[in-house]
DNA sequence: CCTGATTTGTGCAACAAAACACAATCGTGG
DNA sequence: CCACGATTGTGTTTTGTTGCACAAATCAGG
């Protein structure tokens, strides 16, 4: 039963959800109970049946789910039954881990184009992408359609490079700058920056 | 003034709030508002007030808030006004990464331990720190009285070296491995996966 | 020293999320 | 083919979070 506005924290648990039930079809399992993934994620149960609910029943009572059944439909509402090309733009440490990083490739992402603005590192090879000069950055993205880009460049010139993406068609944005980034509506930016995290735990350390 | 039990997600935000408290700091500024800040974050100016007002009257009615001052606070709710030693498990290309990273200085962390398991990284140098054998690793921890851990392994081994920082009294984990750890009640973890990230982005998109 | 423009801190109301609890359903074993 | 244990989906209750609105405080200018 496809609802009205389904919450964005509930969207949130999806990937995490989904993340798990791929381990354990890794495992060789077939079947779950909200019960038991409750348990590994550290979740209630009835919170991962209700999160479930909004999308439709994909559960059978006495037995639970289907984990084949369901990781699909959850990369269907996910809209990861499919592969997002990404860009990546600054070609440092962490373009380069992001590049090299293997873990996408099944999980709905790959990343198409690279871009840099340092003329040393344009031209040189990345895996097998060839980094591009982020003064193509515009026209390479807006002609290859890319709706995502992973941005990995200093925080000085984050802003800036966000509003070119924006303009390019870019309509989410995995930010690791260390700065709050302001985007029109319709654009959606999610944040890694290590110290952030890490300062939310500090708080309960002794 | 209500000091009792902050709820987490309060806790959560500050770290963004002293982020951007830095950066006008560095801009040069001395007074800002709940109101700017808000803008500037997309949160509404109430709920700066009201999270910040959990800890104390920092502002002056009429004028705002002085920046150092409130960065000087929050650092001390955050208990990062002083300098956590952090041990990285894993020198692949994140933990690479992270040992490059020079943001970590200014934020309230050190990196000072790394560990793999790859003998032909061990010994081998990351800026000025060797990389010690992962055998090694719970001596190493016990001894510094290392909190922190930044864990960036194989997803294969992440839950069994978790077990082993736990038991070397590590309570505080930034996972970069794509999988739930579980952890005794007293040990914190957050997690940083890209393609998890991405996931909740891509439901929104066409 | 008074007035008006700001801006905080907070009580209260509105809204959102999580937990509870249970009828309905399913599969199994006797 | 019946009874029982397991498990879902969901209406209701409880708990938690956010937004609103305003008194109190502050400052600047005349």
């Amino acid at each position: 039963m496809t609802r009205n506005p389904i919450p964005e924290i509930v969207i949130g648990r999806l990937p995490v959800y989904l993340r798990a039930l791929t381990r354990l079809l890794e495992q060789g399992r077939q079947v779950t109970s909200s019960q038991e993934l409750g348990e590994r994620l550290g979740i209630s149960a009835a919170q991962i049946r209700k999160d479930l609910s909004q999308f439709g029943e994909f559960g059978k009572q006495g037995t639970g789910y289907d984990i084949e059944f369901l990781v699909a439909k959850i990369q269907e509402i996910l809209k990861v039954d499919r592969v997002w090309e990404v860009a990546v733009v600054g070609a440092g440490d962490v373009g380069h881990a992001l590049v090299n990083y293997g873990g996408f490739h099944d999980r709905g992402f790959k990343i198409a184009q690279i871009f840099d603005n340092d003329p040393d590192k344009v031209g040189t090879s990345y895996k097998d992408i060839v980094v591009m000069d982020i003064a193509q950055m515009q026209e390479k993205i807006r002609k290859a359609g890319i709706k995502i880009a992973m941005l990995a460049v200093p925080a000085s010139v984050a802003q800036e490079v966000v509003d070119q993406l924006v303009e390019a068609g870019v309509e989410a944005i995995l930010n690791y700058a260390p700065v709050n980034l302001v985007v029109p509506p319709g654009v959606r930016v999610q944040y890694i920056d290590p110290s952030v995290h890490l300062q939310t735990m500090t708080y309960f350390l002794d």
